[in-house]
DNA sequence: AGCAATATTGACAGCGCTATCACGCAGTTG
DNA sequence: CAACTGCGTGATAGCGCTGTCAATATTGCT
């Protein structure tokens, strides 16, 4: 036979509905929609279930229904601040609605997105946001098969899913090696760490930009796959010098990046911009507020967060989305660090200041 | 009568349990304790259930066996980069494990915290980790409603719920104090920003250093409720400045503070340390960059999320947790922002420094 | 071989809620 | 006055899974 009788304490709808004097059913109506239940019995329920302490059971609920408000949003990095700008933006635009988020952390690696994927499904979540364009094959089929909208997040592609919002990390790089050669720079430094696929797409950027400038020179190159830091921006950067000690810019692929750059610059005594100018990316706070003030890309990331959290609830709900992909660009901001005052008046003049070591 | 019939394409455990030829709830053991079911069976179920695609149902599974394997985890902010760390030993812990986590964000708020709170007693957490020791009595009471293992992060407290991990603020902050003392500074500002219950305690260590020494004055304490970032450090370092005029040292509640102070002060000239002396507090990874280097309170936030989710489980599995309150400590790493070399040999000598406007 | 101990397996009855359909009752409508 | 509409309400039958306990297969031991 079945399993032991009820505990006495428990309360569920049914407690409440003996209490007020309505059908279970009433109660369930009156907590998912109040307006459905006339007002008389609103009120009894109501003071019904705070007597009681009544809490609804979210599984029993799930099960009956068939469906649940759980959004799931995978991110690479809990420690990278891109993402947690973005999830500020998620949290904010779920803030106050029936969802609630469901948040892994896929470290980086699609395998590892695939195996959460799996389990997201396991929750049939009622939407999805994902990071990214690089899913596997196998994650695809699993987002498909959660059969819910699905919004992906950081890049543009050709191949949406569902829906999509971010910005091309392509050509965000490429502007702003082109603002640094607007400035007269030739020997431009990338630095990146992680390499992750954005990272990738912005080196890409800066490879197109480089090349057609004819500027183009693999020493001017310094990668690696560890996690980015302040710290390793120094390291990086002294590498860099010295692959090219006729370096006249840096463009580091992320903020962290470039503060170390310019930490290690102080330490070398070296002038930012007049000797070596820097250009970060993502602009984070801090950058407005370094000495000299950072030249960096914005990018529009609580926005990102915001926007794709509305188009899955949009979605979700049945309000039409017209626009499934959104390109949210990106702005250079150009600062101290990267301005070089002749620029302006002389204008870019090929080798000027490619003058060899300077320190 | 009831609802319509099951859709054709549905795949439930019975369906995999007729494919393989077995009982349904052999499927399920098979699926959570796959030791009990012989090699046998094991084989037919998992190439049945591979086949079928099947994905098990966790509000069924939740319902029927009364539990869940969620864990609520409740922080106040998501930009805050010391609640990252935090999260990331959190996430780390509970990687591969069957547990799964639900992150809600508190904003600062008691009261949010409640509203959250009562969500998560809805699904029925197997346990939860909540930031701090400030609930309200009501977010108490829903916490020990749900039942389940709690742990109290980032801070000591006299009264903890269940059990409890962190460091104490106050003493922290009196230790960075003492520091600054030995190395023969008088004049010690103190900058805070959010003015949450953490940074308060800071505040009262600082004061009671500051007490002891004899040399409080209120006019060293410059604070907003503001959220805290590298440009509000310059602006709050600023103020202190035309309140302090003879300052020679300056504690930042936080390092992103201390970051802007230095910023500021390469602005305006002022030498670091020799001039004024800055320390921060949680020692992120750009403190040992920066030029000088950052003198900071280290805090072992990834060790702390790790722990504390180890705590949870080891009290869901049932394995007892002996020591229910943990003292992560501190560290006090001194760097040169607050390194006075003459302090080595001429000790603190009262007064010394304290030499008026010294730019 | 005989029997107890152990490992596997299965039948049954819910877990707490909601989808579905049915129905009563006011207010319309022709 | 019958037929119709629409709201508010209720009865019923599951949603897909697992706890419980009984039944059966297997093993070890004398």
């Amino acid at each position: 036979m079945g399993r032991k009788r009820i505990k006495p304490g428990k309360v569920r709808l049914t407690e409440v509905a003996a209490l007020a004097g309505v059908s279970p059913i009433t109660v369930s109506r009156f907590f998912r929609n109040p307006d459905t239940v006339s007002a008389g019995r609103r009120l009894r329920i109501e003071s019904a279930a705070k007597d009681l302490g009544y809490v609804p059971n979210l599984a029993a609920r799930a099960l009956a229904s068939q469906r649940t408000e759980v959004i799931g949003v995978l991110i690479p990095s809990l420690t990278n601040n891109v993402f947690s700008d973005v999830l500020r933006g998620i949290y904010d635009a779920f803030e106050g609605s029936r969802y609630s988020i469901q948040l892994a952390n896929t470290r980086y690696s699609v395998l590892q997105e695939e195996r959460l994927l799996r389990l997201f499904l396991m929750q049939k979540p009622a939407g999805l946001i994902v990071t990214g364009v690089d899913q596997t094959a196998e994650g695809r089929a699993i987002v498909q098969a959660a059969d819910c909208p699905v919004v992906q997040i950081m890049e543009l592609g050709t191949d949406p899913i569902d829906m999509m919002i971010g910005f091309s990390h392509v050509d965000a790089c490429s502007a702003a090696i082109s603002h640094l050669l607007a400035q007269g720079c030739r020997r431009i430094g990338f630095l990146g760490a992680r390499m992750d696929p954005r990272v990738q797409r912005r080196l890409q950027g800066y490879q197109n930009a480089m090349k057609e400038a004819s500027l183009f020179d693999p020493r001017l190159i310094v990668t690696t796959a560890v996690p980015t830091s302040t710290t390793m921006g120094g390291s990086l950067f002294s590498d860099l010098l010295l692959k090219a000690p006729d370096l006249d810019a840096v463009f580091c692929a992320n903020d962290d990046l470039a503060l170390g750059v310019l930490f290690e610059c102080q330490r070398r005594h070296i002038a930012v911009p007049e000797q070596i100018a820097i250009v970060g990316f993502n602009d984070m706070e801090f950058m407005a507020s370094a000495v000299p003030t950072l030249t960096s890309v914005r990018t529009n990331r609580y926005e990102m967060g915001l926007r794709a959290a509305t188009m899955v609830m949009d979605e979700i709900e049945g309000r039409e989305v017209t626009q499934r992909v959104v390109d949210l660009g990106f702005e250079v901001i150009e600062r101290q660090s990267s301005t070089l005052s002749r620029a302006a008046t002389a204008g870019p003049a090929p080798g000027e200041r490619a003058s060899g070591t300077k320190w």
